[in-house]
DNA sequence: ATTATCTATAGATCTATAGATAATGC
DNA sequence: ATTATCTATAGATCTATAGATAATGC
């Protein structure tokens, strides 16, 4: 039997379906793992029309992950907010980054699966990281530096408080598969454990740099 | 010209070769992106030769890499070492867990490439890292509790102690790419700078959770 | 007439195997 | 005679394109 040219609703526009599958899977398994077959399958059309909306699959990647990558990375910059409590900018540092990452808990994986993967992407992704960090440890660094000569914060680097930010946030997001394993977590246990994590994460970085009389 | 079938030098044992050009590319791409046509040209032989010695692929990744998940694992846990001083003990743990990730630092990489690349090694691998896990939480649970009791550490779950341990000490080598492209390391540069980060490491997981009067 | 969908297929891989040939150990 | 190496090739993908056909908008 012939297949029949499915007639669709209105509301199932194949070119987003497409759009909306291929983000899942490659999200779930990196952009050589995923096969524009398997993309069609799921949807429930032609692997044909794959090509026939977006050409290529390198296009059809991009279309979905340039802007992501980019609005991930400055969403992290941005997100400081002016205070005159040292604490409560890095607070807000590690709670807004940390609200970011959990809006699209897969990306950090993709985007360190793509750094390895593929060599012409990962120049372009990091350049604009390299950006991005720049201006980010500029912008505390002059800050950090005042609250060390106060005695307030322990002598530390932009960059070493940076990383133990982002260490914290990410790796359980990048360990995510793992840990709900060993937890024996649902999605939804998960989630609810990063949220308690956030402040850990805090208590964590603060506890760590703020100077207390007793090391 | 016909191929001549070189004649080697007893040191260049093919099968050895075989083994360590594939440790490289597998650590490098991950299992998937590596393909026995590439390490047959490395390595200068015929693709053929690489299932005459181990088969199939998967069996030549096996061979590589079983052992090591394990080892690298259990290291973490045997590290453990009995001291009167709890924070003597938490210095131990993350110099020689820091230690053991050093020797295999893209290890890593490929434990979390292959948790999300391919389910049924995940299972496998999971289930060995639940064990140890589950040991080594266990086997620190106790005088983590007396130093809370005690007043000397502030309440914290001997899992997130742990994964603040892992955050810190993994994040670096996992997006060591990145990092090495953003601060412009050379190799060496790298590994210093992870040698540097250890007490950094260590200065942040300990000053997030002793408790000094002020938080 | 244009747009969306399908069928069929070319051309590139890639893994694995069969079978030929050369090298080595006795 | 056995072991190591090569050539050639089958069989599975997978991406991308050409060309047929159905659906839609006018």
């Amino acid at each position: 039997m012939a297949n029949k040219k499915v007639r669709r609703e209105k509301s199932e526009n194949v070119e987003q379906m497409i759009l909306n599958v291929a983000e899942d899977i490659f999200l779930e398994k990196g952009y050589a793992m995923t096969s524009t077959t398997e993309i069609a399958k799921r949807v429930g059309c032609n692997q044909a029309l794959i090509h026939y909306y977006f050409r290529t699959k390198e296009r059809l990647f991009e279309k979905l992950f340039e802007k992501k990558f980019v609005s991930f990375i400055s969403a992290v910059v941005l997100s400081k907010e002016r205070s005159a409590n040292f604490k409560d900018v890095v607070r807000s540092i590690i709670e807004s980054h940390s609200e970011i990452i959990s809006q699209n808990p897969r990306l950090p994986f993709l985007i360190i699966n793509e750094m390895t993967t593929n060599p012409v992407r990962f120049r372009v992704i990091a350049e604009k990281i390299k950006d991005t960090v720049g201006s980010l440890l500029s912008g505390i660094d002059s800050e950090l530096k005042k609250e060390i000569e106060a005695g307030r914060v322990r002598d530390i680097s932009a960059f070493d408080l940076f990383l133990n930010i982002l260490s914290l946030n990410l790796f359980v997001y990048i360990a995510q598969p793992l840990i709900s394993h060993v937890r024996d977590y649902s999605f939804e246990e998960f989630v609810k454990f990063t949220k308690l994590r956030s402040e850990e994460v805090f208590l964590t970085v603060w506890g760590g740099i703020c100077i207390n009389e007793n090391i």
